[in-house]
DNA sequence: GCCCAGGTATAAA
DNA sequence: TTTATACATGGG
């Protein structure tokens, strides 16, 4: 990807392959927030950043491009072909084709793995701004001082801590969730950097032995903090989904396979706007 | 107040 | 194997 150095920092054009608001505010991640100036102001890599897009051009203010070609333009996955994914998309179901329609600019984020499995514990049976909240507190709290904001706190500085210690994080039952977690990779019990290259049955497996990791969370994981795209066979999740419409499912099934079915589909679909309101 | 949220563990059917 | 409940908290 190439980017045009000015005094403001890094800029690529804009396109409709890259929109900050489908991608930053869809819930695939929790730390970026809209500033009232227009900026998105996210915390990746230890590194904050404001970025923006104005005038046709996408602005990454105060980025060098070092720092760009390293740090950026991985997380934001910018050197893969999205459109040409939807084009197959499209080819394959009229209803992908008008969920890829809906949200053209979203992205796969390249997010740090232990950062995504922490917010996905976070995340079950809770609300997208009530995550965000959690995770501000969570870093607030236990991660470092990087001057005015802090990192991700990492698995082996949540690992000594007890439950009762996440009390002002306001997790509720997800505090014992969070340590076994931490634990278990600080321990390296669980490898996710391993887990980028283990077989897809296997890394799901490894995922699942941490309590309060199910099915759901995994496959968050997978997709999200280990870009496993190969986690969500678009047939399978398909016909699921389609299943879970039918008429005559319990609350259980319907949750079930609607919450993972949606994991799938999020990227392409959710033809709802209420989604991407900021 | 009430409903419910990008679920999971657990007990009970 | 499948289904119902509790779980902590707070957004809307």
């Amino acid at each position: 990807m190439d980017c045009r150095m000015t005094a403001r920092g890094a800029e690529i054009p804009a396109s409709p392959e890259f929109d900050l608001a489908q991608t930053l505010n869809c819930g695939q991640c929790f730390r970026w927030e809209l500033l009232p100036d227009g900026c998105w102001q996210g915390v990746v890599s230890g590194r904050r950043v404001k970025i923006r897009e104005q005038d046709g051009k996408v602005i990454f203010f105060g980025v060098g491009g070092r720092e760009f070609e390293r740090v950026w333009a991985p997380y934001f996955d910018l050197d893969f072909d999205y459109a040409a994914v939807r084009r197959a998309l499209s080819r394959k179901d009229p209803v992908l084709r008008r969920a890829a329609e809906f949200a053209p600019g979203i992205r796969l984020l390249r997010q740090d793995p232990w950062e995504a499995l922490c917010s996905f514990i976070i995340s079950q049976n809770n609300n997208i701004p009530r995550i965000k909240g959690i995770v501000a507190r969570l870093c607030e709290q236990f991660g470092d001082d990087l001057g005015g904001y802090s990192s991700f706190p990492g698995a082996e500085r949540l690992a000594p801590l007890r439950e009762q210690e996440f009390a002002p994080i306001r997790c509720g039952f997800r505090a014992k969730y969070i340590l076994s977690a931490a634990r278990k990779v600080a321990s390296g019990e669980v490898n996710l950097e391993a887990l980028r290259a283990a077989p897809i049955e296997e890394a799901r497996a490894s995922l699942t032995t941490i309590y309060g990791v199910g099915e759901k969370v995994a496959e968050c994981e997978l997709l999200y903090g280990l870009h496993r795209l190969e986690a969500f066979p678009m047939d399978v999740w398909m016909k699921r989904a389609m299943s879970v419409l039918l008429p005559g499912r319990t609350p259980q099934q319907l949750g079930k396979y609607a919450g993972i079915a949606q994991q799938y589909l999020f990227h392409y679909s959710r033809c709802n706007a209420g989604l991407f309101s900021a």
